[in-house]
DNA sequence: AAGGACTACAACCGCCACAGC
DNA sequence: AGCTGTGGCGGTTGTAGTCCT
């Protein structure tokens, strides 16, 4: 048998499930002397807990921020969207959900949301096309700003895969999310243009997710279009400063027409 | 009532990034 | 430049509670 773990002191520490009198003494602890330097809060509190696990005892449970009680279904569409941007990044999701944590957002999605989705992805796969599982949505919108439409060609160029030619299609790849804030967008894969028109195709490979999806992408790219013009609220736009938009020259899609490919082979 | 299956979620583990030395 | 300590993250496990037969 090897040697347990220990508080420095030689001391045995306590694993599995928190007593009461633990979070008591965690929770007037860190609520004197902060939340910081976890292995002195873990030494001078007298747990006997590591200091990993003081902290996460803190951040997921005992911290008095937490919401605690069911995910709301706001939530939950939240967390689908996010997902469906993010993948497995649980902490830059949580940052979304005010008084939720990592830990209990990972916890929902694999247990209730990955077999809803699974049902509900089965379900809508049999009214689609079984020869491809990638479809077009058409989403219509006013124009964005020459700015967003300069920085979604912009994306084009990073990817190496910018083209007016319909036939050719390019990966989702990330859009905004450039230092890592959680802002990213998956949907502006392929911009072409077509008879004088630029369009923007949109491919999803989830028919179920796709509406919702794409609604809020585009919400996402709304709102870093109003960053980008000015007309959001500063803590939006904080999350976009010091961005710097080099591709292309000023005014590249300024007189162009803008709307979004139709797919040809979305069924509904 | 018993016990096996399933669910929910707290907690742990291993890995990585980063700062300080 | 390399080492060490620390914090943070995502994956996984353990277990209590609930459901089902």
């Amino acid at each position: 048998m090897g040697r347990g773990p220990s508080n420095g002191r030689g001391d045995k520490l306590n694993k599995g499930a928190w007593t009461a009198l633990e979070d008591k003494i965690l929770k007037d602890y860190v609520t004197a002397h902060g939340d910081r330097r976890w292995h002195i809060v873990a030494r001078e509190a007298g747990l006997s807990r590591s200091a990993k696990s003081s902290r996460l005892r803190w951040l997921n449970y005992l911290r008095p921020d937490i919401k605690r009680g069911n995910i709301t279904k706001d939530e939950e569409d939240l967390i689908i969207r996010l997902h469906k941007l993010l993948g497995n990044r649980w902490s830059l999701i949580a940052g979304r959900l005010p008084g939720r944590t990592d830990n209990e957002i990972k916890n929902y999605w694999n247990t209730n949301l990955i077999k809803k989705l699974e049902k509900a992805s089965h379900t809508n796969n049999r009214r689609v096309n079984d020869q491809t599982k990638t479809k077009i949505e058409t989403f219509e919108t006013e124009k964005p700003s020459a700015l967003l439409q300069h920085d979604i060609a912009k994306l084009q160029f990073l990817n190496d895969d910018i083209c007016l030619d319909p036939a050719r299609s390019g990966g989702r790849e990330s859009l905004l999310d450039h230092n890592n804030s959680g802002y990213c967008c998956s949907a502006a894969t392929t911009l072409v243009e077509v008879s004088g028109q630029l369009k923007m195709d949109f491919l999803v490979d989830d028919v179920d997710r796709s509406i919702t999806n794409l609604e809020y992408e585009f919400s996402r790219l709304r709102d870093y279009d109003a960053c980008l013009t000015g007309s959001a609220s500063n803590a939006c736009s904080e999350d976009f400063l010091g961005q710097s938009f080099q591709w292309l020259p000023e005014g590249f899609l300024d007189n162009r027409s803008w709307e979004f490919a139709s797919g040809e082979d979305w069924v509904i």
